[in-house]
DNA sequence: TTGTAAGCGTTATCAT
DNA sequence: ATGATAACGCTTACAA
């Protein structure tokens, strides 16, 4: 049977409250009694029941936020589905959880909704944060003031944020690279379409895929260029580069730009090129579907979104942090198959 | 705010316990009050406080069991790992689990340790079961006597099991296939090693791999051999259809066994064999990061258990019945840089 | 500094 | 058939 407060109580000849504000640090105890208290504690192998907790729990008013900045897209839908299931599981300690989507790429409206948060007296965020000064300044702000805070499928440095959970970046592009090893035996040589060269995640992925790309025989990277996320500027530059390199038997998008850049392959008449991309929305689906793309690694969104609630959960309430400072989802190879 | 029991009994002008007896079916209110309160709390949305419920559980005995005969087997120490994990966090509900292993395919074992669970009064069981009629009635004895029974990772006809929950064996094999289409463009000559006919489980595997080769072009099934899930078997039979088929290209290990048939490729001085196989063990990865094995299916052997345990616990506690009968995992293609 | 008691939501027992 | 009450473990406001 588990241990209870109330029998650490009886053994240490103290009352419950006494235990409690020994355990939880809460101050007016005398120190040889809360030493002795934890001792106990720690003998016995206490570990708080759940459902007392919870109970107790419902009459403050407990809630976290999430900014995810990408309001319609998919792949953040998919990621605030999977925070909300696990706020859900949390919601006999009466959690709430705060969105704020809105506006991609917008560092005023981010801040903004940060301090709404803060004033709304959230007890820890989960952030997919714009890689800016301001930014790193405002997190390590709610760190001081308290809040635990954790970035989900961005990161950013030099601040007080608990962990990053999200996709592995670099091995992210290290899997495309090895889908090409064993579907590419005779030589790749490959054009790169990523977001955009500003993004670290991006960045990171293009890395390792040149990486892995550089450890096969006879293969290169002929040329890389930026969709910037829209579709008509994948287009575009894919045909571009495509023209410009002829060479090309191998495409890799490392972000979203996949629908333009296939438009554009389509357009010129190429046959016989290998294509990987990344995540599987609905648009990649369709192109895996219709033989266009080969493979797509995906990182699992709904988990990251889940994760982040569940290692906030944990921190504030059991006061337990992240095991690891990266929590990294799996890369998920995905073909026509196991779509 | 959530709606609590409290405030339907005040809503319905009764007590708590009669709105407990209402919502729990447990007889002994008058039917037009039974009504009354139904509808108020169907009104009102109610949904019991998990929290409350727990703590009120802790006076009951609750535990599940799982059967699962291949003790020190990799595979099943991952999903009794995953079973576990999901059992810990319902122990605030006072929740044991209690853990079948021994000695594989010995049925008067199985059914002994389904006995022993039914008088240990367990109130839900997962089973790997063999696949027999004795087992078969054995299961349906105990779903009459009000034992909920789900199966994991091998399924059974004709019972009243709630639901399956494991691998989608024919979509692994269709996983496998799919990813020679994408490395033997060229046409695939395959060698199927299984692990005995007489597996469901094996065979659906195999019946995905051979529609999905058939549907490749200049491509077949050159034959296939049982490795009975023995290393040694395996190495004999392998070395033999080798042998047998020199225009064999590709391997694919349906089971257990890819140790010995790969030792046995090795022996006989075979070069650019493609080899796809099953399951993440410590020796396939070896295997795989060796270069023997290029590609691997795996169907999460972890979150078998882990869903298994949440699936009873919702049917035996929530009275919440599984959302569908076949619960699959996902088959995850991984290779070296992914391993 | 320490103890007491009430409260969170559900369930079970006992009395009516 | 129904109501009252206590119990589960934890937290906290208040009293001592």
């Amino acid at each position: 049977m588990p241990v209870t407060v109330k029998q650490i109580a009886e053994l240490a000849g103290v009352s419950r409250g006494t235990v409690d504000r020994a355990l939880n640090g809460r101050g007016n105890v005398r120190p040889e009694v809360e030493k002795r208290i934890l001792q106990i504690a720690e003998e016995m192998g206490y570990t708080p029941n759940r459902a007392g907790k919870a109970l107790a729990y419902q009459r403050k008013n407990l809630s976290f936020g999430i900014v995810a900045n990408a309001h319609g897209n998919e792949f953040f839908d998919d990621l605030l589905k999977g925070a909300q299931t696990a706020a859900d599981e949390y919601s006999d300690f009466g959690l709430s959880l705060k969105i704020a989507g809105g506006r991609r790429y917008d560092v005023t409206q981010q801040l903004q909704q940060l301090s709404d948060f803060q004033a709304a007296g959230v007890s820890g965020i989960a952030i997919s944060p714009i890689n800016l000064p301001e930014v790193e300044r405002k997190i390590n702000e709610l760190v001081a003031a308290g809040i635990k805070v954790i970035t989900v499928n961005s990161d950013i440095e030099n601040t007080g944020r608990l962990c990053y959970v999200g996709c592995n970046y670099y091995q992210s592009g290290i899997t495309a690279g090895g889908m090409l090893r064993l579907m590419r035996p005779e030589g790749v040589r490959a054009g790169i379409v990523t977001g955009s060269i500003r993004m670290l995640g991006h960045n990171r992925r293009m890395k390792g895929f040149s990486d892995a790309v550089k450890q096969l025989p006879d293969s290169a990277i002929a040329d890389v260029c930026e969709s910037l996320d829209e579709q008509e500027v994948a287009y575009e530059e894919t045909r571009k580069m495509l023209m410009a390199h002829p060479e090309i038997n191998t495409l890799y998008f490392a972000a979203a730009g996949a629908v333009g850049g296939m438009q554009a392959a389509v357009d010129l008449g190429l046959q016989g090129l290998t294509v990987i991309s990344c995540d599987d929305t609905q648009e990649i689906r369709r192109l895996v579907r219709a033989g266009l793309i080969q493979a797509t690694v995906c990182q699992e969104p709904f988990r990251q979104g889940y994760r982040a609630v569940q290692i906030l959960f944990d921190a504030v309430v059991n006061n337990i942090p992240p095991a690891e400072e990266f929590c990294y989802m799996d890369n998920i190879i995905r073909i026509q198959e196991n779509l």
